[in-house]
RNA sequence: GCUGUUGUGGCUCAGUCGGUAGAGCAGCGCACUCGUAAUGCGCAGGUCGCCAGUUCGAAUCUGGCCAACAGCUCCA
């Protein structure tokens, strides 16, 4: 028979013949390291037979895939390792994640790391066992009661839930046998013993779901080869060294302090200076951008909430000042978004389809009573300020508004130096969700939705869609951003509201005469201030482009006979609106530049003797330490460039 | 909220068997006036996260609470 390579090239082989086969016919050192096989486009184990006309691209440890599928085995190799060490564990479910994989098990107690390096221990044991890895199935009844003897509660549960039709399948290594559906490679020895490593041992609800058991997660990665785990541990550690939690602290950013609070971080002089930066550039442009500037109450009575819906959804949320139950007192609650406040602006008086589209913008202080282990530095925090505002609009006006919102968003993303790493989530409502999250009828969900979509596809944006995650009132665009540990959170949302204006009584008069309720979209452009600044600390390491950085330049003496001249060039600098400072103190000049390089202010002026008299400034590059010595002048200039262009 | 780890001067950390706290850096003072990543000497700084309990005696043992970190769940 013939089949079809990756390249195009065909391949004869004997009939009955198995992927492994066709490996070994290409080449012993491939089928060496063939983990898996993509057949047809399928992703399939080694011992797949092959038909006629199929199309096959072997997998090895250099394919996401095939990485993947080894991935798997180890998680199988380590559950194994655990029920050889602690048979009365349960284990519930093992799978490869993008970064390596993890299994939940139902152990009392959890795992130590002592645990983890025990476990570690035997599995490199299994690994030399070099047990074959087979694959059987069987009819439900049998499978269920084959769980069940071996006291397998949560595989149990799995079968049970599995489709009527459904095939089910388990994989055998030597005397484990593990409900899965596979791949996997063929055996254990395939495995390299110093290429995998357990690296953390954690909580996690079964079926994630908060209401059941929570089961101790293992948390692991593997590779092919020695190197690449290696490479992969030493960038994690390199990636920590970025977190903006660490060094937004250690450079005095932001801090917290006990007595305030959890997710009410000190936004200190140099935080401050960056969000105060943001905010006047995003104002500025918006208003560029044909956007009303509004100040809006950062609180209101409940009322307003009622009418909102925020009070029947997201009461857990909100901070109530006073017993929210008692409907003979007044009852405030701070404001958990901008929305029904900022709609008021447009309730002030009759509106003409003239004044439409209305954009509205605000730099607006939120308050959300997030749950205690949710606070993450700046990233998710109990008060934070956006970059709010709402446009209302006629129907027809919906989609040019919503591409120009996300034109906006990514100027902004853009010129900051984020965009390049977000990603794009269509965030849609799942009608089936129980908790009865979501407002207004199916059509008008669906409307918004197919609305935003053919938007979407008209701009060719890539987006995942993200089932159950959209607001309670419409469909979002959220752009996502992750951080130093790989988790990812929402930086700027663009979301479609067919609903709101209408409980607010929201109206326009129309060309026609006829009173319309108008469409609102919700947007940010730059998102959440706090945490894009927790983003820009993490992607520079510190080091904040020059327009953004909250000091730009250092003037260093040498001696105090280069004080005045200093003194000179730092009204200059002042003049020309540069955030700069002096360093006059009586220290070596080694001392003061190894400070400022570690505060990492992007130039550093050497003022000695020389350079009083030529009247000239030695410049020092931060990021190479190279040193060049110019006139003020021509300093100057190349200065004004960078920070006029915003260069990172 | 849940699971786990952690909490000692501003920062990084030591502190043995329960006997009342120690270093480096930073800060302050003095001397040095120095050419591209740490000059020397001296001084000061702590209710050991908070509150109870056990004990003759608690940084150390027990309980509760608070906060920080990672993960889960939730979310901008």
């Amino acid at each position: 028979m013939k089949i079809t390579l990756k390249d195009g090239s065909v391949l004869t082989l004997a009939d009955g013949a198995s992927v492994n086969d066709a490996a070994l016919a290409i080449s012993a050192g491939l089928a060496r390291a063939a983990l898996a096989a993509k057949v047809n486009g399928e992703v399939r184990e080694l011992a797949t037979v092959l038909c006629e006309g199929d199309t096959l691209e072997i997998l090895t440890g250099s394919d996401p895939e095939g990485l993947r599928v080894l991935r798997h085995s180890v998680s199988h190799v380590m559950a194994q390792a655990i029920m050889r060490l602690w048979p009365e564990a349960k284990l519930a479910i093992g799978p490869a994640i993008d970064r390596g994989f993890y299994y939940d098990i139902d152990r009392d107690g959890g795992f130590t790391m002592e645990d983890l390096e025990k476990i570690e221990a035997e599995m490199k044991k299994i690994v030399k066992e070099d047990e074959k890895i087979e694959r059987f199935e069987l009819p439900r009844e049998k499978a269920i009661a084959f769980m069940a003897e071996k006291n397998e509660p949560y595989k149990v549960e799995l079968i049970q839930d599995l489709p009527e039709d459904a095939v089910i399948s388990f994989y055998r290594q030597g005397e484990f046998t593990d409900l899965c559906a596979g791949p996997h490679i063929p055996n254990t020895g395939r495995i390299k013993a110093n290429a995998f490593k357990l690296t953390s041992s954690t909580g996690a609800y079964w079926r994630g779901d908060s209401k059941r058991k929570m089961l101790s997660r293992i948390y692991g990665t593997a590779f092919m080869k020695k190197e690449e785990l290696d490479a992969y541990l030493a960038q994690l550690e390199d990636a920590k060294k970025r977190d903006h939690n660490k060094i937004g602290r250690e450079m005095e950013y932001f801090t917290t302090v006990d007595v305030i609070g959890q997710g009410l971080p000190i936004i200190l002089p140099k935080g401050a200076r960056v969000i105060q930066l943001l905010q006047r550039w995003v104002e500025d442009i918006e208003q560029a951008h044909g956007y009303l500037l509004t100040k809006t109450p950062f609180m209101a009575k409940r009322e307003l909430y009622k009418i909102s819906g925020h009070w029947d959804h997201y009461l857990d949320g909100m901070f109530v000042l006073g017993d929210p139950k008692d409907e003979t007192k007044e009852c405030f609650a701070l404001r958990p978004m901008t929305c029904p406040f900022q709609y008021q602006v447009f309730l002030n008086r009759a509106r003409s389809y003239r004044d439409l589209p209305m954009r509205l913008g605000e730099t607006s202080t939120l308050f959300r009573n997030e749950d205690s282990g949710e606070m993450h530095g700046l990233i998710r925090v109990r008060q934070f300020t956006i970059s709010e505002g709402h446009l209302v609009l006629r129907p027809e006006q919906l989609e040019e508004e919503f591409k120009g919102c996300l034109e906006l968003a990514k100027v902004m993303l853009g010129t900051v130096g984020l965009l390049e790493d977000c990603t794009f989530r269509f965030s849609q409502w799942d009608p089936k969700n129980p908790s009865n999250k979501y407002e207004g009828t199916p059509e008008q969900w669906e409307h918004a939705q197919s609305t935003m979509q053919k938007i979407l596809d008209d701009l060719g944006v890539e987006y995942s869609i993200g089932i159950d995650e959209a607001a309670f009132y419409g469909p979002k665009l959220d752009v996502q951003y992750k951080n130093v540990f790989g988790k990812e959170d929402t930086l700027v949302t663009i979301q479609i509201d067919m609903l709101l204006a209408q409980r607010f009584g929201m109206e326009y008069v129309d060309e026609d005469g006829k009173k319309k309720t108008p469409y609102i979209i919700h947007r940010t452009s730059l998102g959440c201030y706090e945490r894009t600044l927790a983003y820009l600390l993490e992607k520079y390491a510190g080091a904040l482009p020059i327009w953004l950085t909250p000091e730009q330049v250092r003037v260093l003496t040498i001696t105090d006979r280069a004080v005045a001249y200093a003194a000179q060039i730092k009204e200059k600098l002042d003049a020309m609106g540069v955030r700069c400072t002096v360093d006059s103190r009586n220290e070596k000049i080694g001392y003061k530049i190894r400070e400022a390089q570690l505060e990492k202010i992007p130039y550093m002026l050497i003022l000695g003797d020389k350079e009083a008299e030529t009247g000239e400034v030695a410049v020092r590059d931060r990021r190479d330490g190279s040193t060049a010595n110019m006139s003020y002048d021509a300093f100057a200039a190349k200065l004004a460039v960078e920070i006029a262009t915003k260069a990172h």
